[in-house]
Order: C-alpha cells, then sequence, then structure tokens
DNA sequence: TGTACATCAGTGAACGCGCGTTCACTGATGTAC
DNA sequence: TGTACATCAGTGAACGCGCGTTCACTGATGTAC
C-alpha cells in the first residue's frame, strides 16, 4: 500500500544510490535513478539532498562510518584483513571515498596500531596504511587474487622495519 | 594554415584525450570534448576509434607502456620510487589503468624483482606491488604528503618477511 | 472530540544541456596509365 | 609530366537519450483552539 508521505525517503534514497553505485559505478550512478529505485518521483529526492554532489557526500560519510565500525579495536593483520574486507564488499563506494579528502580518521586508526613503534611510527602506520589500500585495490580490481588466504598470506609478508630496534 | 587532413589524428586525439582526463576526470572525458582540442570535428574521431570505449582502451594501452619503461631496469626500493612517481604525474590515467585488466606486466615487473627470494617470491611480489600502489593511491588522493622524501621514507620502513632465511 | 490551518513531502510537466552516434557529403591524396 | 579515378579523412546537420534541476501544484500530517 503505497502512502503518499514515504517514511524516510531519507535512508530508502541512500541504500538505492549505494546498491546502485555497486551495479553501475560512479558514473553510472544519478539521482533520477535512485529515485525511481526508491520508488518515487525523479525529483523527490530535492526535498532531502540539495543536488547530486550531496547525495554522494552522504554516501561517503555513512561508509567512513561503516569503516569506521568495521576497524575498530583491531590491529596488526587483523586490522588489514578487515580493511580489505570492508573494500571487497563496497568496491565502488570504498573509490569514491577514497576520492574525498575525509579519510583523517582511518589514518588515525592506522597511527594508533603503530602508537607504540617509536619515533618512526607515523612512516609504519603509512606504511602499513598503503599496503593494505594498495592490497585492496589490487583485490578489487582482479590483479590479484580474491581469496582470503592469500590476502592473509600477502599481509604476513611484509614487516615493519621502523622503530625502537633501530632507533634513529 | 589548416590543413583539410590532419597528418596524425590519432596521436593528436590521444594527446587531447590525455590531457582532458587529467582535468575533467574519467566521466568528463568526451569524444567530442577531445575533437574539439585537437580542432578537428565532433565526429572526426570516428574515423580512428569505433567508440569512445576505444579511445579509453587506447589511453589505458599507451599507458601501460609508458608505465613499464618507467619501471624497466628498475627493482628494490627505486622501482617503488618509480612507480609512485608514474601515478602521480598522470593520476586519473593510473586510475583508469587499473580499472582494467591488463595489468600483468606491470605484476610481471615486481615478481622479477623478487625471483631470487625463495618459494614465497610471489607473496613477496604481491605485498611490494600492495605497498607501492596503495602509497600511489593515498598520496595522488592527498591522504599522505606528497613529497619525494616522504615517499622514500615510508617505503624503506616495510621489509619483505619472507625468502630463503626463513624458507617454509 | 472536532475543525481550521500551516507545513512540507511528495507529484508531473517542462527546461536546456552535452553527449554518443549516424548520415550523406566533400575535399585532399596517391596511384595507374 | 598530365590526367582520371579510387580512396578515405575530414565536415556539418541531425537524431534520440538520460540527465540535473526548476516550477507550480497537491495531498497527508500534525497542531492550536
Amino acid at each position: 500500500m503505497a502512502t503518499y508521505h514515504h517514511g524516510d525517503l531519507r535512508a530508502a534514497l541512500l541504500a538505492a544510490a549505494g546498491k546502485l553505485i555497486e551495479k553501475e559505478g560512479l558514473a553510472g550512478l544519478s539521482v533520477r535513478d535512485a529515485a525511481r529505485r526508491a520508488g518515487v518521483s525523479h525529483n523527490a529526492p530535492y526535498r532531502h539532498f540539495p543536488d547530486r554532489d550531496a547525495l554522494l557526500a552522504a554516501l561517503v560519510e555513512e561508509g567512513f562510518g561503516q569503516l569506521e565500525k568495521a576497524l575498530a579495536g583491531r590491529s596488526g593483520r587483523e586490522l588489514g584483513e578487515a580493511y580489505v574486507r570492508f573494500a571487497l564488499a563496497h568496491p565502488q563506494r570504498f573509490r569514491l571515498m577514497f576520492m574525498t579528502r575525509q579519510a583523517a580518521a582511518t589514518y588515525e586508526r592506522f597511527a594508533k596500531a603503530f602508537a607504540g613503534v617509536g619515533a618512526e611510527a607515523d612512516l609504519a602506520a603509512a606504511a602499513a596504511w598503503s599496503l593494505v589500500h594498495g592490497l585492496a585495490h589490487l583485490v578489487l580490481d582482479r590483479h590479484l587474487r580474491n581469496d582470503e588466504d592469500f590476502v592473509r598470506k600477502v599481509l604476513g609478508a611484509m614487516r615493519v622495519a621502523v622503530g625502537p630496534q633501530r632507533s634513529a
């Protein structure tokens, strides 16, 4: 039974857009399509998002919230695995997220994981993030095997080479 | 002096498209725009590329050729630095390139660089590629500092942890 | 409990846009003789 | 060296498309009295 007022169109649009971006890619995601999928007229979205960019921004923000939740409390190889898993679960969203400038909280996660490592902790954090981010992209773009065990082994094949043991 | 026949429109279009994709992004790159920039009517490109996708494919192929040249003969940290440098010089092209499936030659480069490392050479190669690929993306998306010295240090902050010394 | 009214989330028609692509064409080039 | 002609790289007009966005509107909801 269709009600004139939707109830929570904003959430429905976000969900629809989330599905669409995975299906069609960033370029293929249109406001009209999201509206269609939410079962609503093509300009109803403008009640909730001033324009297309605002819809994308909401998708990004939601994504970082989910990523933060997926990473929270983890460190070491587990942290890396969770990161890759998130990317593979939402590849297009993941791509979009990192085209914006809002990744500071994600960096903080890695910084925290290496906080004990000494003067070069920031380098170690940046390297770990790079390793994991690159692995995620290469797997989701099909250049490396999509295989949980493989991912675990690749993450284990590198070691932090800075820290107290060679503090300089 | 305008000649009716262009001379080498294919190359001119490729060059124009290369500039445009960096300026406008993948979605903003249109056949018509490339034609405009090459100083030619909007449908002249169809003499040289059957459709837009073919133009993109040519851009990708050219890109992998350039990358191969940039990596050739290098290994270790130098290899990584060259990789990142390439990505930063052509960010949008780089992104596009790795959305396709044609990166096999690039993987071979890394595989070769780790060929001596033992049974787990493929893991080491995958890890090194991931590190470098992720660093490239994070720097070009502005999540890590764009600074040659910083890049060098990050690449130095990780060590391969597999190989003969712990062959298993 | 019932009614008047403000609010605002939706609708449907309409706009202008740049795009990819097709068409019939025309002018420049190169080759056979 | 000169000419006829095939080839084909360009042109310009035209198409249909989906898009983002605006507009005036209408129907549902909630609140004041």
